[in-house]
DNA sequence: TCTAGGATGATC
DNA sequence: ATCATCCTAGAT
């Protein structure tokens, strides 16, 4: 149970808002991870200065404008891993970096999954899996239970100032309820009940 | 609760 | 030189 190809091959900021509430499935050397995706920023082509693509094809954005449903990982600041999905049809730059999910299986109760280079180092993600095809057994997708609207949240996408006005465009969308969401620089903590 | 600074290496 | 981050220390 995957999500297929045809799920990938659409504007990415369709992909990032469909993409939460499923499962990241991690397998490899006997065991299984699993986290569901809380938290998205879709990244959506050529022309989106936040996005690794604006930078042209090089060897290493080559693969965002590969088919989709393939891995995008890189590395960030010499020790963190960030995970993104590719999206859209081949020939468009662009993808959705998972930011956070929550531990669903083969993870410590309370392991730290918000945060792009949290949920990679949980789950074992690594430049190793740069590019890979998310149909394979060891790394793919799978559905999870639809999450109504009106749980999704919106907001602009994190660490991306440089970007001018791209910088302000609400593509990071999230679980409205979910305690998993990664915590931006100077967010409040959430109102006890 | 918040801010500042540093770790660390691929990329171009 | 830059960077789609995280952690710790120290101030408040």
């Amino acid at each position: 149970m995957r999500l297929p190809v045809s799920f990938y091959a659409r504007p990415a900021l369709t992909v990032a808002r469909e993409l939460l509430g499923t499962h990241l499935v991690v397998e490899e050397g006997g065991w299984r991870r699993v986290g569901r995706i809380v938290e998205t920023e879709a990244y959506v082509g050529e022309h989106d200065l936040a996005c690794h693509a604006s930078k042209g094809r090089t060897p290493r954005t080559e693969v965002l404008f590969g088919p989709p449903g393939r891995a995008y990982v890189y590395l960030i600041y010499g020790m963190y891993h960030c995970f993104n999905v590719v999206t859209d049809v081949e020939g468009v730059g662009s993808a959705v970096l998972v930011r956070a999910v929550e531990p669903v299986a083969g993870l410590p109760e309370d392991a730290r999954t918000d945060g792009p280079g949290r949920l990679c180092r949980a789950l074992g993600l690594t430049l190793a899996h740069n590019r890979w095809d998310l149909q394979d057994a060891a790394l793919h997708l799978a559905p999870g239970e639809p999450v109504p609207e009106a749980r999704v949240e919106r907001g602009p996408r994190i660490g991306v100032d440089y970007a001018g006005e791209w910088a302000r465009e609400p593509y990071r969308l999230w679980l409205r309820d979910s305690q998993h969401v990664s915590r931006p620089p100077s967010r409040r903590r959430r109102e006890r009940p």
